[in-house]
DNA sequence: TATGAATGAGCATTCATTCAT
DNA sequence: GATGAATGAATGCTCATTCAT
């Protein structure tokens, strides 16, 4: 966010009406109100008009912050993507986090609490992106993709350490991802009475250690 | 509800332009080609005309066959299903099939081999039906609540007869479902040089025994 | 209808699987059951799959009897027409007319009851018809058109007889046709508590005396 | 309910790329052009596509200001009673109005020269509306009964200073706006040789002194 | 004769995007 | 910067009519 308001009053920007921070703050509503519309319905269902509407801006401004609607999905998944990731680094910055195990029980349960916190963005994220058009398949398979990198990593360093026997990393951190995503996305719809912690403990144990009895 | 039934009920039906047979052909035809476009893009892009000319028929024929593009998606999953369930029950008729275990693996073997060999369904069922409207994820989550179900009931035998530990069986059918239904879509763009019995013993070796290192 | 039935059995006409009298007959059906479809609804509404599950035959022996929807409607008005001119030629043989006040008496009279005993009919003349096309109002003026010219014939009779006074008989005609039809198919949404005979009454005495009490 | 509605309430309206008087011209463009178009025939063949070309305006444009062909016709023969109306009420605040026998006349003479002047108004009233469909059947209807009411009041109002003989006040009132409506649609097809004004005569005098010669 | 499957032009309506003000 | 009126291509669905059997 640019700090030109906090120069001297009267400068030779008279022809701007709004300032940067106030275009900023704009573009958050409109983003709030498309998160809300997007994620209430299929992403066809949501109209423009709709969007304006809920944001309380007229179409055209819409275009102005925006170039299409496509734009304006792209940006609110991307924004998505970052909130999510926000959330699994700084659980992962947790001190209780101290090997592999824990920061993988730490991750599960961050992603467990972000969706559970927030589930238009478990919509948005799990439900409309998916089968919208060959282009946002594509934008979310890309999130999708930069997460499994991440497990992929992570993954390879506990096979080194020994924690993680030998298999394919990309396909363990595949199957890994589709686990915690999926139970998250169910965690919404069902409650299991499971808390996010006793859920996460939960995939964590099945991934580790099977469901067979020891 | 099908137009068919403008016919008059209770009339001789001696006599008939076309047989029931190639009746029943067209339709398949139509349901093949609503396949293929449906597959290929989300419902939206798929439009009744794509259709008709994929199924080299007119436009007024497909509603001689369905009463709408909904009841026309409508069967089209339908069959998608029965197709699968087919192929799941015969995998258990085998002879291999003498426990839990073998039972699991085969299933997901079906399931993989399936999905290998019908790219296009494995669209339908994973990716397309997911975000189309409230109505069309009703249907998909049928579907899949019905093989979970399925897999529910497995689960509470093997917990019987000491094969699976304590833990609830659904949550434990929903992980499994979803640990092979992303393996078994991810199989589709991915090549990991895994055939689909390798990929099916990674499968259950996951499920049952876990990710560490005895 | 053609007597030929009566003719020696096994006659040369053995392709004709339907005798004259059962196409005839079949003919009847059809019109019935346009008359039911077409009365109840618009022109539009009605389909001729409508038509044709209403008479109990199929799409295509519509088109054995008639050429199309609108000649089907053209049958359908003229015998609706003629049926209408039948009451009002019988009322007028009856022995009570004696003159040219209780001719116009009766023939009103057989009016009301007409529609009153065929309420199909009164909406297809007075209600369906009027807007559908400019094709179907100029049928419908045509059969106006020929009341109206009986009409003006008997009132022109009148005034030679000194019963009406002296205004143009076309007009006269008009109004007084008006005046019968409009009330006519009043008297079929309105109880007014008034028997035909009654309502008759009413309408002759205002056509000759008027409304200003002697 | 109008589009308009997408604008946000409450929101300073400082600026406006069309003017209010602007809009309101355009939509009364637009009804002109419907009652053009609906006019020279029936509801169902006048498409939107007709409507949009002879305003001038685009195919979207008629939703901006209309929600659906429904709801245009019915602002367009709301437009048409009102006009016919206001004829009325000035014909009778006119100082020649002395009685309830010259207040007939007028009234009678008004309709006469309301339709004589905009027939286009009269086939919208007396034929368009009759047979479109139960919708619009029920929006004349509304429209004719509000003008029966206001001609039953006359007529009781009548009836107690003795001007009119006893008789059911509504059938009198039906009879006579029947006499009315028909003869004024008459007018427009056929020429009587009569001015609007010696039709009216002729028409009160039928209503109170009928035609038998004194 | 009778059937009913097939045809395809036609219609109301939606909605992303543009642009004059 | 902001507005909202205007645009018009695109879509699902209907239905009178034809015709092979």
């Amino acid at each position: 966010m640019s700090r030109r308001r906090a120069g001297v009053a009267g400068r030779s920007e008279f022809r701007r009406a709004v300032s940067d921070a106030e275009k900023s703050q704009r573009r958050q509503v409109i983003l709030a109100a498309a998160k809300q519309v997007f994620s209430s319905g299929d992403f066809h269902a949501a109209t423009m008009a709709d969007i304006a509407r809920a944001a309380g801006v007229s179409y055209g401004t819409l275009y102005w912050y925006f170039d299409s609607k496509d734009e304006l999905f792209d940006a609110l998944m991307d924004e998505q993507e970052a909130a999510l990731r926000h959330s699994i680094d700084s659980a992962l910055k947790d001190e209780s986090v101290t090997d592999v195990e824990s920061a993988l029980q730490s991750s599960v349960r961050a992603v467990f609490d972000f969706f559970d916190a927030d589930r238009e963005a478990s919509k948005l994220l799990f439900r409309d992106a998916t089968a919208i058009s060959e282009r946002f398949t594509r934008h979310l398979l890309t999130i999708f993709d930069r997460f499994l990198g991440d497990l992929e990593y992570a993954v390879s360093d506990a096979q080194r350490k020994g924690m993680v026997r030998d298999a394919p990393p990309r396909v363990v951190a595949y199957a890994a991802a589709s686990l915690i995503g999926q139970l998250a996305y169910r965690r919404l719809s069902t409650d299991d009475g499971l808390s996010s912690a006793e859920a996460a403990e939960f995939v964590v144990s099945l991934l580790l250690d099977g469901l067979r009895p020891r």
